[in-house]
DNA sequence: CTGTTAGCGCCTTCAA
DNA sequence: TTGAAGGCGCTAACAG
């Protein structure tokens, strides 16, 4: 690797000089700039980003937390921010925090030791306080799917309440009246949020909330299965089962199907988020869409404006949920 | 942010013995231990790791380039590579090729601009030259899902000929003869060995490959849904369908039941890769496995070895494909 | 066992 | 418009 005393060197000038034309912000005669661009040419030269990032204090990188790198919703959401940063000349460092506080914090304290100019956070184990401590102390960040008040103008939210209202909604416009739910881990907040929307919706239908028809799952596709046919053998009397994302449903529809119910002529299942496989299933998921890919491009957009001083489109910081409907929910059967 | 020298000062010694029990590779009194920890704990002191990287030419972290960061093939190869690093206090930093050229050279000097210490490449438009003249100037790094003959100890590479031999011999043993092909696009490695494989089974059970029965697709799902309506269309003999991957092969299943085919009994489906969602659709489908978690914690363990001298498990480079059966394919219906 | 002192490669005043 | 020189925060000899 060549450095930028080399380049100076064979081009004629000095190092500073070198500098300038690279960095482009400072006026350089023509010929100089010749010059040295040919000599970095010749020599392959690229600029050592972690000496530049010292000297700096600048590094063009954006550090990124999610809880997994795998899953078709993080998966959109880093190539939605990678896209738009990679636009802007800037790169990007990710780091899993798997929903673990030391593992989130770690991850925190690792990209900020990276130099990184800004980070785009989807956390769920630290608390608001932490939050809080974070930006008091200077650090340039953006939260995604998470809603803590003093940190309100920088808080990418989707309106999950709304969403778990309109997909219970969804379900009682079909007629349903015996409605099952499974939930997320309820400390976090977006499980939390979608349950109030769902109990939000019953009531407003008139229907009591009941233990026996609620299902506390860990979003991943097994608790779904496991829900389901906890709760439907429980209850037979259920139409329809509301699960707070995708995987889940995916897993009641396994269920509902080992189970012999007619998908959805006897049971109708919702799902939350849309994400990209939630129209392989069968029957095609009914389901809340989460537009993540609009979130995310928006936390990049909001870091490129108001860390980079980049002009752009107008920033939105709250997204609305709506019903995506295929095929998994019914009319509700007619009672027997 | 505290720096080394606040350290050392409020512990009363010098900078460099801070380093030392930071770094914890020369003894130091355990005296001074403990007051320089005290003062790190107050200050609440973190290396800048730009810096460290900056002086010991060392970064603990690896770069990692792959076409896509979206996708349940690389999500799945991310967070497997990133959890074995994390296990070893290693970082990784992740870019996107977009199978592109220029981006993946991009990506690569951007990592080595980061001071990576190794790189875990899955690039697939940069030529072999590129990759072995990379070799020669010493950058450190592991190939996945492609053999270059020259860095073969540095390929970890699944038999992907191999894979494409078994799936069409799965389909040819369940009795079908008029078989289709939906290819990835032909210039990517992958694809193309695939297809080999295909055309050795094929030869094997003594049937000719024919130019009407094959369709080059893109790997994605859209691309098999149309590959699967012009075969079919162009030749209702065809009983089976083998997809070079499992995107493609979910279109096909779009595709299938939307021209009234049923499922498994007329038409059979075979997939490529065993992503997470391949068992979501309807019928399961049957597919070949890629170990990618496997091969992901493999060229970690590579670098682990060969980059930072730690001990680890044998290596083993080479990965061998499994079909594994699950409802999508059937015997061959009778002849009309 | 500990302190001193060069750098690592680059950016950025300050002068010229 | 250009050069010289002082750091950025840390590691790694080299002495002591």
């Amino acid at each position: 690797m060549a450095t930028i005393y080399e380049v100076s060197k064979l081009a004629g000038v000095s190092l500073a000089t070198v500098s300038r034309v690279l960095n482009k912000n400072t006026p350089v005669r023509e010929e100089t700039r010749l010059k040295v661009l040919a000599a970095v040419e010749k020599l392959g030269y690229q600029p050592n980003s972690v000496a530049q990032s010292l000297a700096s204090n600048r590094s063009n990188s954006i550090g990124i937390v999610v809880p997994e790198l795998n899953g078709p919703f993080f998966g959109t959401l880093l190539s939605d921010i990678e896209n738009r940063f990679r636009q802007a000349g800037k790169h990007v460092i990710i780091a899993a925090g798997h929903s673990d506080e030391k593992l989130e914090k770690d991850s925190i304290a690792f990209l900020q030791s990276r130099n990184c100019d800004a980070l785009i956070l989807h956390v769920e184990a630290v608390s608001d306080d932490y939050l809080v401590e974070l930006m008091q102390k200077k650090v340039r960040f953006v939260l995604i799917n998470r809603f803590v008040a003093p940190l309100y103008d920088r808080c990418i939210t989707l309106n999950n309440q709304h969403g778990g209202y309109l997909a219970t909604r969804h379900i009682l416009e079909h007629g349903h009246r015996h409605i099952g739910y499974i939930s997320g881990p309820m400390w976090k907040h977006d499980a939390d949020q979608r349950y109030k929307g769902h109990i939000r919706a019953l009531t407003e239908f008139g229907l009591e909330p009941s233990e026996q028809r609620f299902y506390e799952g860990d979003y991943h596709e097994k608790s779904g299965e496991t829900g389901a046919r906890i709760l439907l053998e429980n209850d037979p009397s259920i139409t329809a089962l509301v699960c707070a994302n995708d995987e889940m449903a995916a897993g009641a529809l396994t269920a509902a199907r080992e189970l012999g119910r007619e998908l959805p002529a006897d049971l109708s299942i919702m799902g939350f988020d849309n994400v990209n496989f939630s129209h392989y299933t069968h029957p095609k998921l009914t389901t809340v869409n989460y537009p993540v890919g609009g979130m995310g491009e928006m936390a990049a957009q909001l870091i490129l404006k108001r860390v980079y001083d980049q002009k752009v489109d107008a920033i939105q910081t709250v997204f609305e949920p709506r019903v995506i409907e295929r095929c998994s929910v019914g009319p509700a059967p007619d009672e027997a």
